[in-house]
DNA sequence: TCAATTTTTGACACGATGTTCAGAAAGCAT
DNA sequence: ATGCTTTCTGAACATCGTGTCAAAAATTGA
């Protein structure tokens, strides 16, 4: 059979950076496909449809980050590894030009409700079990701090407390362009999660 | 001259309705026309085009919520209003069937880096804008609580801390619609503020 | 009654989008 | 070489979006 003429996985990366920047509806197969120097047909034939498209190219991504995350969360005190956790995270949302925001929570704001409008419940599912993913690994990371007699708290909310306040953050990405408050609302958060007088 | 026909207000809140439920991109003003029984025409004479709607429509919910929240803050313990704001903006969330989610969150996740795609700078100042005031309502409550001497923190950073939260929670109500959750992530905020050991 | 003014109406122009499809092209196994 | 299978190509299709406009309709004031 006749071998594919572009890169798999470099597409992928090219669609979600796209998704990325201008969201999945904002989107057209055109622009991937031009980006991509790829015709629209073959996407359809690789991939089937747009939003398959964009799921793919989100598991990749999903994949990348976390382990990303997982490394940060590995190494030193547990308030080395919340802050280390906190840098990557924010310095994701500001990556780009201009930065590009939270993707997850681009993502969830473009599911539709009804069928066919936004995204559906498969990207639904695939959001949310990245912020699953984060806040297990979370609650492993104060889990192991409290056994180390780090944190005295109760790991689970403080793991889900740690996440609402990042999906809060790459809210406020979008509505303030700055990048030192969002860095200021991470180190208190942390004094406060951690207890600032004993940390 | 001739009348219009329609009421200004009702067809503001009709369209607001719309761009909440399903995202200002995937509202149409034929759909808004039909909702309000009004010609499309109509809507392009009286408001301009579908931006200038959308913040009109916008203004007049931001200001009723505001007012709302105003309200809940003002009577109570600061445990109390702390209480009841969250109420109020968690059910805000879960209002609609089904649920519509944060209306601002969404907005700013529509927000367009280059010119015409998705919303623009006057969009983002309006979002950033009822933010904005929502932080100096919280910083004016702490600051009262704290004369009270119900807290003895900053009244800034627990303000911005609230927000964060109140925003992270709009998106965890896409991701998972579970509104237990929600509160319960409300509840421990609350604790995490006002220190749990003397509320 | 009649002119002035504004709204309503319905069609039109124009472009974009997701998707499909038939035919050409490119390897692979025999 | 020669089928067989898969991919590529580019056009076609159907739908839907925003925005515009000229003519008709409705109201007010002279």
């Amino acid at each position: 059979m006749r071998p594919r003429e572009f890169d798999h996985d470099e597409v992928l990366r090219i669609a979600f950076d796209q998704f990325w920047r201008k969201g999945v509806r904002g989107t057209s197969l055109s622009d991937i496909a031009r980006d991509a120097a790829v015709q629209r047909g073959s996407l359809y034939n690789a991939f089937g449809s747009k939003e398959a498209l964009f799921l793919q190219a989100y598991e990749r991504y999903a994949g990348d980050y976390l382990a990303a995350l997982e490394k940060a969360l590995g190494v030193g005190s547990l308030r080395k590894r919340l802050t280390a956790f906190f840098d990557l995270t924010i310095s994701n949302f500001r990556s780009g030009t201009p930065p590009r925001g939270c993707p997850t929570t681009r993502g969830l704001m473009e599911l539709g409700a009804a069928e066919g409008e936004g995204l559906d419940e498969n990207a639904r599912r695939a959001f949310a079990s990245l912020i699953s993913r984060i806040t297990a690994l979370l609650q492993d990371t104060f889990a192991a701090g409290a056994a180390r007699g780090e944190f005295d708290g109760n790991p689970a909310a403080a793991a889900l407390h740690i996440v609402t306040v990042t999906r809060g953050l790459g809210v406020l990405e979008r509505a303030f362009d700055d990048e030192p408050q969002l860095r200021k609302i991470a180190a208190h958060t942390i004094d406060l999660v951690l207890g600032s007088k004993g940390g």
